[in-house]
DNA sequence: TTTTTGTGGGACACTGATGTCTCATAAAAA
DNA sequence: TTTTTATGAGACATCAGTGTCCCACAAAAA
């Protein structure tokens, strides 16, 4: 406590960690915690729609000063980290509120397909950009996630699903429908009431008549 | 041509238009022509894959300096305009060949879907960003070609297609399809060759096993 | 209270993209 | 040939976005 101020070497910084929480782990503490969950969030929304807009953009959605946003992810490449990881665990935590598991594979598809639409900033930013997937997870892992092409898989062993193709064209089928389906809502082209039901008719039963 | 040197004003710009072709229209001169669809194409490419491309990439893809890209466009927006100009206008050549008017509706759709397919980059240029079609065309008309929603609209008539939506949504599944297709071809996860066929047994039949 | 923590607002230098110009050089047209 | 046309390369100023600092202020903790 002494050295605070006759310090002149890197150690000042000591005093951006020492008044974190004593379990020394990350920032979960109430301000900072909510501060940090603004920003992601509002990454999520503004870089979803604009991969490139300004980080004042995403500072003022977030309702922080740049500074502050600065002060969290120091530059862009942490951000788009943070908010990619994150998006990925707000992501898992909708899909295992969808039990994928239980249950008919074709109805926890449509679980699957509803938990989408209720994180679709996330799934947007998350999934909307294909160099993301490929640039984060160190490469090594397809970036169709495991589980989702596991429950096609499931829905084509139960002989639900069409055979002719692989599970993992279902994924970017799926993918590409929540997208539109949210584009056209943000535009007010039709009702968020009216999007889950019409993607999940499109996704099941095509365009035909019968 | 005498007052080439001797006139300081700028009616010196009349000699970059003098040198046109005597109809005095546009330039579709044999290497004024063959440059300028160079570019056009070019951008539909690039700028298609990245709205925020630089220009010097678009230059390079076309294989001509910036300096001419600048000299054929002056600013970012005149080559955007021009590039979405053109591409539509491809676009409708390609409509025009798959004569949409013929025969029955769903071989028609048939026909247009593996249009769209082969002038692709047009069509991800011009229909894969929302803002572009609204900044364009005065924004009186609707984002939707007319033709591609009327043939959706008789393919309803014609007892082909799903009634119990409208036939706007059907441009955007379309879109949407062909779209996440050619990125996966782009990414070499599926062939090239097999790209229509999917795309159409997914866009008429789903996901469904009957 | 005093001290610590979190924050916003500037100011600043740096960088990449942009748009404008000039000049030299080929190719095409006279 | 000479003249015109089309082009690429480079220099240049400008601008927006970025990342770093510092300082003052307010809320929370001591």
């Amino acid at each position: 406590m002494s050295h605070k101020k006759t310090c002149l070497c890197t150690l000042s910084e000591l005093g951006t960690f020492a008044p974190m929480t004593d379990t020394a782990d990350r920032a979960a503490t109430g301000a900072r915690g909510r501060t940090r969950r603004a920003i992601l969030s509002a990454a999520a929304t503004v870089l979803g729609q604009d991969r490139n807009a300004p980080l004042s953009a995403v500072a003022r959605a977030a309702d922080v000063g740049r500074s502050t946003l600065h002060r969290y992810f120091p530059d862009r490449d942490e951000l788009v980290s943070a908010t990619y990881e994150d998006s990925l665990a707000e992501i898992g935590r909708a899909m295992e509120e969808a039990r994928l598991h239980e249950g008919p594979a074709l109805e926890a598809v449509r679980r699957m397909i509803a938990a989408h639409i209720e994180v679709g900033d996330r799934v947007v930013f998350a999934f909307g950009d294909p160099a993301l997937a490929q640039a984060h997870d160190t490469g090594e892992e397809a970036d169709e996630p495991e589980e989702i092409v596991a429950l096609f898989a499931r829905g084509q062993e139960e002989g639900a699903l069409d055979t002719n193709v692989e599970p993992e064209w279902f994924v970017h089928v799926m993918w590409a429908l929540v997208f539109t389906g949210l584009d056209l809502v943000h535009t007010g082209r039709i009702s968020r009431h009216d999007l889950v039901p019409r993607i999940l008719r499109t996704f099941e039963r095509g365009a035909l008549v019968r």
